[in-house]
DNA sequence: GGAATTTGATTAACATGTTAAGGGTATCCC
DNA sequence: GGGATACCCTTAACATGTTAATCAAATTCC
C-alpha cells in the first residue's frame, strides 16, 4: 500500500461553525435507501454482466416473461423506467432480437412488445443464478425480516404518494 | 382522454406457460428499494432544480458543509459516488465557483476539496426547504417507523457486505 | 537508486436518468 | 368534418452510472 493513510482523509469543522447541525448526511433516508439498493444490486450485476445484460435490460426481459404481450406504456410502469430510457433499451433489445414489437391495430400510436424465443433462452440461462443469489440474500437477512422490510417500503411509498399534490404550492422555491 | 384505456394494457400468459412462476417481479427487493427511493427523491428534486442543483451535486455540497476540507477519495465514499462521476461533478462545481480545490502538499496525487462562500450561500438557501420536506416525510411516515426502517436498511447493508467475497467462486457464470 | 508495482485521480466509452421538445394518431366538440 | 386538444412514443440534450484504460506520483523491493 502506498502513502500512509490519513485517519479518514478529512478535517472536521471547528465547533464554532456558523451552521445548524443538519442531520448527519450519511444517515438521511435517501442515502440509506441508495446504499441498501446498491448493496443488493452489487450481488446481481456480475452475473447479469456475464450474460451481456444491464440491470434495466434484465428488468424488461424479466417483466416480459410474465405476459404474452404488453404495451410500451404499461411496460414502463411495470419495469419502473421512464419513457425515454425504455425507448432506447427496446431499440437495442430489438436489434439483438431478444424482443419483438409491432403496433396495436386498434391504435397506431401504441406499441406492443413481447419477448422472443432467443430472449426466453437468455432468461432461462440467467434466472437460476439470480434465484440462487436472491435465496442467499433472503437467507442471510432472514425471510421474515425481508418481508417486513418490503412492507415498510410499500407503506413509505404510499405515504409519499399523498404528498405529490399537497405540497405543490410551496412558496419559497417557485420560479 | 383519448383512446379507450384497455384494462391494463397487457395480456397475461396462459396457465400452460413453460416457466417456473418466478417471484412476482414488482415485489422483488431491488424494485421495492428503487420505488421507495424514487418516491422520496421525487419530493426533493423540484426544490433542488429551482436552485440549479442535481441530486448528486447537492449530496456533494451537503457533505462539504460538515468538514473544512476533504480528500476526493473520502468525499466519494461519503457522498456515495463513483470516482468518474465525482470527477465530472467537481469539475463543474469548480467552474461554477461553488467549491475550491487544491492538491495535498504531502502527496501530489491527492486532491483536497472545500466548499466556497458562494457554495455555502447556496446551501443556506436550499437547506430550509429541504428540512421542511424531510420533516413532512417524517411526520407522514412516523418518526419511529422511519428510524426502524433505517435500522433495517443498515442491517441489510451489512448482511450483504459479507457476501462480497464469499460468493466469488460461483461456477456457472464465470467467463 | 531505479525498475516494478501500487495508488489517486482523471479520461474514455457506452448505458441510463431526467426534462423538454417533436411528430404522428386519435378524440372532442363545435 | 375539421380545428383544437390530448395522447403515445420517440428524439434531443445534458447529467450521472458503470467499467476499463490512462497518467502521474508514490512505494516497494531488490
Amino acid at each position: 500500500m502506498a502513502g500512509k493513510k490519513s485517519p479518514n482523509g478529512s478535517h472536521l469543522k471547528s465547533a464554532g461553525s456558523r451552521h445548524a447541525p443538519m442531520r448527519e448526511f450519511s444517515r438521511s433516508l435517501p442515502m440509506s435507501l441508495l446504499r441498501a439498493r446498491e448493496a443488493v444490486m452489487r450481488q446481481f450485476r456480475p452475473s447479469l454482466r456475464n450474460h451481456g445484460l444491464t440491470e434495466q435490460q434484465w428488468r424488461i426481459l424479466r417483466a416480459l416473461t410474465a405476459v404474452e404481450t404488453i404495451e410500451v406504456t404499461e411496460l414502463a410502469r411495470v419495469a419502473f423506467l421512464l419513457g425515454p430510457s425504455l425507448s432506447r433499451i427496446l431499440r437495442d433489445l430489438e436489434a439483438r432480437q431478444l424482443i419483438e414489437r409491432r403496433t396495436a391495430e386498434a391504435d397506431l400510436r401504441r406499441g406492443v412488445v413481447s419477448i422472443s424465443p432467443k430472449g426466453l433462452k437468455l432468461i432461462e440461462a440467467v434466472a437460476p443464478n439470480s434465484e440462487a443469489i436472491y435465496a442467499e440474500i433472503t437467507s442471510r437477512f432472514g425471510a421474515r425480516k425481508l418481508a417486513e422490510l418490503q412492507d415498510m417500503l410499500g407503506v413509505l411509498e404510499r405515504s409519499l404518494a399523498a404528498m405529490e399534490v399537497a405540497g405543490e404550492g410551496n412558496a419559497a422555491d417557485e420560479e
